[in-house]
DNA sequence: ATATACAACGAAATCGATTGCATGAAATTA
DNA sequence: TAATTTCATGCAATCGATTTCGTTGTATAT
């Protein structure tokens, strides 16, 4: 047995003595089809095995129903939850979803909005790479009125949707945290300050030390690359050789946080009586080291379907492109015994 | 400035008077365009904006280069890592990625199928859901020559490609190890059974202690549904309640591994000295867990990478239906403090 | 009985790129 | 010089589904 033929409308229109046309309308329901042929053609349909061409159908209609999204890299807990969560609402609607990743690189991005250009898909989820600062290759979808969505790492000036978190805040409520726990020097692991999760984390941290009147001493704030357990433990390291180390820690992601916690215990430094902690993410590894790391929690897979959602409801009707609509999902401070001098809680600060 | 309109060869065409052939030919460099004309076009494309339709030319040429891939869930460590194996090969060959989550549920997984097909991909990876043990929603690919690699979760007998582990022996030597540690009474958590991946890996558990003398005791083998963390704790803490209860634990997953060592730590017992443990998978979180758990690795990215090359090698002309080929890994004991009594070792048996 | 409305369907164009075949001109060969 | 290639390009069909106009035949209204 060979390959066989598919099946198209032609073969059903050919089998039941019918035009394409009404196999077409009596397929999608059409009710200027009686309801008698409605029912001889989807039987016969499903008799023969038929199933529909999407690509033709893409073709015709000039609408792919695929939504595209790029990110830095599939394999991070964060961005695996957000492309979880953009797949489940668009499946629901009938929609695919190609991915690409940037692996932080801004050429590959580059690369990857032309291949999802075309794609000619409906919509688009992005999540900056680390690299990108210039934002013109994305303008070719606002030109034809396809909807981008920004995500977590976003753009500060591009007129677009935009799905993030308040980082601010959450720096803030995190620096807070730490002082409430009777920290006096603390240290925060910054990300790269182009990229306004890190930026914005940095301020709510700033702000915090200012409102409770504790020094801002910029040896105390490391800016990473990439937030890595190398890169954490160096910094760590020099930390903790200060003269006068810090006793508190915030760091911009987990697992930099993580390295400092595996650190220090090596070191015989206590966490988080010597040396309080508080990562951001709350990644599954979070609730595994030992003491427990506190962090900040990311409803990345809600993200990821409001991401959708947007692309969605987007209409190129009525649609205004000089609208940036922004929305801001609230994190959590999660407690764990990393930065708990006083005992384990849950805060929603 | 409202929406702009597409660009397409006929606007080329009628631009450089030439016709849209000449212009189709000459993007794609066909030698019987002159090279001037080549020039002209490429110029002109290039100027104009313009960027090819893929629909169009998938269309025509009956090709979506498209790669679908059929997952439980991105957000695990290993399935996100395999996708992004799948992604990095196919982009490189100016393929597209498209990805479907069954949630390990069996209709989820045929109503994916289906959508697949309708996007008439040309190729297909699959790790199955767990519920899974009929097949023929695959069929259909079959019929059409539409090549399919089935990855880690495979189905015993689908004629197909497979990219899998040597889960056997990997469970042979995971138990092994434990045995040389000096474990006489070694507990399993076993996976669903009618999955190869956890069938053969218990059937490695047992060929090592029959290997070596000891007695396999049913109640020391415990399938678990999910291999979560709760059902790990859950387990543990029957095994532990055990008059007799075992001195190590092979198991099928991190997850569960971890949980144990967890419920240990909180009750009193020392792992690995009383009970010496390793999990599968080397998740992050096995070496961030403390003591560092002891796991088997899986090339996750590399089974990724040649499950897309596998597709972009098939061939519909000499192609053999009848013919199952199938790539088999090994994989690596990582061993950690969680099963080392002798001390830490890294060994590759 | 005549006009009108409507139900049910078909013909053909369309979406954008590709390609087999045809054509005319230039170049080569006999 | 005539015959034959080769070169560079155009014409039109094709991929499969959708949709805009029609076109029938029957039913309803007046």
């Amino acid at each position: 047995m060979s390959i066989k033929k598919e099946i198209t409308i032609y073969d059903i229109a050919k089998a039941l003595n019918y035009s394409p046309s009404t196999i077409s309308r009596a397929l999608n329901d059409n009710r200027s089809i009686s309801k008698k042929t409605v029912k001889a053609v989807k039987a016969a349909a499903e008799e023969m095995g038929y199933r529909p061409n999407s690509i033709a159908a893409s073709l015709r209609n000039n609408k792919s129903n695929t939504i595209g999204i790029m990110i830095s890299r599939i394999n991070r807990p964060f961005i695996a939850s957000l492309i979880s969560g953009v797949e489940e609402r668009a499946r629901k609607a009938g929609y695919n979803v190609i991915i690409s990743q940037s692996n932080d690189k801004y050429e590959n991005e580059i690369n990857n909005a032309k291949a999802l250009y075309d794609s000619r898909i409906s919509g688009l989820v992005v999540s900056l790479a680390m690299e990108t600062t210039d934002f013109s290759h994305f303008q070719q979808f606002v030109d034809l009125g396809i909807p981008i969505v920004f995500v977590d790492r976003v753009p500060e000036d591009f007129i677009s949707y935009r799905v993030v978190i308040d980082n601010y805040s959450s720096g803030y409520r995190a620096t807070k945290h730490l002082i409430e726990q009777g920290c006096k020097r603390i240290a925060h692991f910054a990300g790269a300050q182009h990229r306004n999760v890190y930026s914005d984390r940095l301020k709510g941290y700033r702000e915090a030390l200012r409102e409770f009147g504790l020094p801002i001493e910029d040896e105390l704030i490391i800016e990473f690359k990439t937030l890595s357990f190398e890169e954490g433990t160096k910094a760590t390291k020099k930390l903790l050789k200060m003269k006068n180390p810090p006793d508190g820690i915030f760091s911009s992601n987990d697992t930099a946080a993580v390295s400092a916690i595996i650190y220090a215990k090596k070191h015989g430094i206590n966490v988080p009586q010597d040396l309080a902690i508080i990562g951001f993410n709350d990644d599954p590894l979070a609730s595994i080291v030992d003491p427990g790391l506190s962090s900040v929690t990311h409803p990345a897979v809600k993200m990821g379907n409001l991401s959708a959602q947007r692309i969605l409801d987007h209409s190129k009707d009525n649609y205004d492109e000089n609208i940036s609509e922004v929305t801001i999902l609230t994190t959590k401070l999660v407690i764990r015994e990393s930065s708990s001098r006083t005992g384990i809680e849950e805060t929603n600060i």
